[in-house]
DNA sequence: GCCGTTTTCGGCCCGACTGTTTTCAGTCG
C-alpha cells in the first residue's frame, strides 16, 4: 500500500515529465498542487480513498482521485507507464539541475539524443552545449555549475541549521548604512522543519551597498545573480541564500510576499481582489482610481484586507484566512509558555552533563520542572541504566530537590526503550515507581507497518506510560520515520490519555506539524521537550514551539505549560 | 487538471534576472 510520500512523490514525477513533454503549464501545476497537498495531508490517503473521499483532499479532483485509486488497489498506473514511454524518466532527475528547466531539457535531449545526468555532464564538458539553439558558452557554464552544486547539496535543510545562519547574515547586513530592517523570508519565516534556500527581506533605500555587502560575505563561493531588488549566492557547504530590497516604506508588503507561502498568497490576492485592490509585493493598487496604498508593516497589509495579521507559521493557505476574517485565529503557543523539561539525558546516560549542571541550566532559562529520562537498560549504546543503577540516581535526585528547594521540581523518570517485541525495557512495578515514563523507539525502525504500529500502541495502551517519545524516530534530513498507521495511533493515545511528544530538537520534529495538528483534532495532549543531552540543547526549545504554532495548536494543547502542580497531580493520577 | 457568492467554462501570479538576443525566452521564486 503506498503511503502519502509515495504517492506525492508519483504525482511529482509525472508533472515533470508532463513539463518537459511541453504539456500545458496548468495540468502540470495541478499534478504538482496534488503531490504537495498529499505530501502535507495529516491522514493516510488510503483512509479517504477507504471512505471513498478522496476527492475531499485539496487538489484531487476526478481525474487525480482515479489515478490514486489505480495506484492503492495495484501499486501501478497505466497512463505514467504510457508516459514514460515518451518521455524517458530520466529527464526528470534533470529539473533538478540549478538553470535547467523544461524547455532546455527537452531541447538539450532531443538534439544530443541523450536522457542521463552523466551524459549531460560529458556532452557540457565536450562543448557540445554551447552551439545548441539558444545557448552559449554561459549557459553551458551554468549547467556545469549546476551539475556540480547539484552532487554538493544534500537538498533541503534543517531549520537549526538554516536559522543560525540567516541570523548571521541579517545581522551582517543590519550593519549596513541605511538598513532600516532586515528580516527572514519564505519557509525559513514560516519554520517549516527544512527549508530550500534561506530567503532574507532588507529595508533600504539604496540597495547597491546591501548588495554588495550580502555578496561578499565570508563563505560564499558563487555569486548566482546580483540585481538592483535581488541577489543571490552560494556559500562554500552549497546552501543558497537571496536577499530582496525594498524601501522601507514598502517593506510591509514586500515582507508579507516573500514569505508566502504561495497558496497563502494566493488567496491574499484573490481577497484584495474583492475589495477591489491589486496586491503586488509593492503596494495595493486601486483598480478603479489606480491610486496606490503602500505598506510599511506586514499589519499595515493584513489590516487593509480587514484582517487581523496572521502568524507567518500559519500561512500555509489552509483555513487562516477564513479563521482571520471570522476573528477566531488561535492564540497560538509561545516559548515562554512552557514551564517544564519531561525529556532530557545526563552523564547517568549519554547526556554530556551532570545532573547538578542540567539543573542550574534549567532554572537559569527559568524552567519550573524537569524530568531525567536517562535511557533504559537495553539501549547499551546509550549506557542505559539497570534498576540498580536507578537507585542510585533516585539518591542524588533526593539530594539536589533538597538542595534547590522551591526553585525546581526535578522528576526521577525514565527513557524507556519500546523493545522490537513491543514489551517495555522494564517490568511495571518498575515504571509504577517512577515519577515519569516517557517510552520511545529507538531500534528496528524498519519493521513492517502493523508489527510497529502494534508495537507503539502497546506503548501507548500501557497505563505507566506518560508520554511517547519522538513517535516516529526519523531524523531530519537523512532518515525516514517509521511506516506507522499514526491515525490509529493518535486515537488510542485519545483514549489512554497518553501525551504525544512534539521533539524539539531540529534533527527530529516528531511529532511533525501535521501529525501535531491532527493529534490536537482528535483531542490527544501534547509535549513539547528538547530531547537536551548538552546545555546548549534547552534552546531548541522554539523549534518544538514552531512546529505546535504551525500545527494551530494553543497552550492548552501542551502539558508543558501547565503550573506545576497541575502537572504533577496529572503524573500521580496515571500512575 | 482543478475549481466555483463573476460557477460547468475559462481562468489559473507574475516580476526580476540572465543570457542570447536585437526585442525575447527560459528559469526562478
Amino acid at each position: 500500500m503506498m503511503n502519502n510520500k509515495q504517492l506525492a512523490d508519483t504525482f511529482t514525477l509525472i508533472a515533470d515529465l508532463l513539463e518537459i513533454k511541453g504539456e500545458i503549464i496548468y495540468k502540470t501545476i495541478a499534478y504538482r498542487k496534488a503531490a504537495e497537498s498529499l505530501a502535507g495531508l495529516s491522514r493516510e490517503a488510503s483512509e479517504y480513498w477507504k471512505e471513498k473521499k478522496l476527492q475531499e483532499i485539496p487538489g484531487v479532483g476526478k481525474a487525480i482521485a482515479e489515478k490514486i485509486d489505480e495506484l492503492l488497489s495495484t501499486g501501478k498506473l497505466e497512463f505514467l507507464e504510457k508516459l514514460k514511454k515518451e518521455v524517458h524518466p530520466d529527464l526528470a532527475t534533470w529539473m533538478k539541475v540549478p538553470s535547467l528547466g523544461p524547455k532546455k531539457i527537452a531541447m538539450i535531449s532531443k538534439e544530443l539524443k541523450i536522457t542521463s545526468l552523466a551524459d549531460l555532464e560529458k556532452a557540457a564538458k565536450a562543448g557540445k552545449l554551447r552551439n545548441l539553439p539558444g545557448m552559449g558558452a554561459k549557459s553551458e557554464t551554468a549547467i556545469l555549475e549546476g551539475l556540480a552544486s547539484l552532487s554538493r547539496r544534500t537538498g533541503r535543510i534543517s531549520i537549526g541549521k538554516a536559522l543560525p545562519l540567516a541570523n548571521e547574515i541579517i545581522a551582517a547586513l543590519k550593519k549596513v548604512k541605511g538598513v532600516t530592517d532586515a528580516q527572514p523570508a519564505g519557509s525559513l519565516r514560516r519554520m517549516r522543519s527544512t527549508v530550500g534556500d534561506l530567503d532574507i527581506l532588507v529595508a533600504a533605500k539604496d540597495s547597491s551597498a546591501v548588495m554588495d555587502a550580502f555578496t561578499t560575505l565570508p563563505r560564499v563561493s558563487r555569486v548566482l545573480g546580483k540585481g538592483e531588488t535581488k541577489s543571490s549566492v552560494e556559500f562554500s557547504d552549497g546552501v543558497r541564500a537571496q536577499v530582496w530590497v525594498h524601501p522601507p516604506e514598502k517593506f510591509g508588503t514586500a515582507l508579507q510576499y516573500a514569505t508566502g507561502s504561495k497558496d497563502h498568497n494566493v488567496q491574499l490576492r484573490q481577497l484584495a481582489l474583492d475589495k477591489g485592490l491589486s496586491l503586488s509585493e509593492h503596494s495595493f493598487l486601486n483598480v478603479k482610481t489606480k491610486k496606490e496604498i503602500f505598506c510599511a508593516t506586514e499589519d499595515e497589509v493584513y489590516k487593509t484586507l480587514g484582517l487581523a495579521w496572521i502568524p507567518p507559521e500559519l500561512r500555509e493557505g489552509r483555513d487562516e484566512i477564513a479563521l482571520a476574517k471570522a476573528n477566531k485565529l488561535p492564540k497560538l503557543i509561545e516559548a515562554k509558555d512552557i514551564k517544564s523539561n519531561l525529556h532530557m539525558h545526563s552523564t547517568y546516560s549519554d547526556g554530556a552533563l551532570s545532573m547538578l549542571d542540567m539543573t542550574q541550566a534549567a532554572i537559569k532559562r527559568g524552567l519550573q520542572v524537569i524530568a531525567f529520562t536517562d535511557h533504559s537498560v537495553s539501549l547499551g549504546v546509550t549506557n542505559g541504566l539497570s534498576i540498580e543503577r536507578h537507585k542510585q540516581q533516585a539518591a542524588e535526585i533526593k539530594k539536589l530537590q533538597k538542595q534547590f528547594g522551591d526553585e525546581i521540581t526535578i522528576l526521577h523518570a525514565s527513557e524507556v526503550e519500546i523493545k522490537a517485541d513491543g514489551s517495555l525495557d522494564y517490568p511495571d512495578d518498575f515504571l509504577a515507581s517512577l515519577d515519569l515514563v516517557v517510552a520511545s523507539l529507538h531500534s528496528s525502525l524498519r519493521q513492517p507497518r502493523e508489527k510497529i504500529t502494534e508495537r507503539l500502541l502497546n506503548a501507548v495502551n500501557n497505563p505507566h506510560v506518560d508520554i511517547i517519545g519522538h513517535p516516529t524516530g526519523r531524523e531530519i534530513p537523512d532518515r525516514e520515520g517509521a511506516d506507522l498507521d499514526m491515525e490509529t495511533i493518535l486515537k488510542a493515545a485519545a483514549k489512554s490519555g497518553v501525551a504525544m511528544e512534539i521533539s524539539a530538537s531540529p534533527y527530529r520534529l516528531d511529532l511533525d506539524d501535521h501529525h501535531a495538528r491532527r493529534a490536537a483534532e482528535l483531542g490527544v495532549l501534547l509535549s513539547i521537550n528538547t530531547d537536551a543531552h548538552s546545555e546548549q540543547d534547552y534552546d531548541m526549545l522554539p523549534y518544538g514551539v514552531a512546529i505546535a504554532r504551525r500545527a494551530g495548536l494553543t497552550k492548552d494543547n501542551v502539558i508543558n505549560t501547565w503550573p506545576p502542580k497541575k502537572l504533577l497531580d496529572w503524573l500521580k493520577k496515571r500512575g
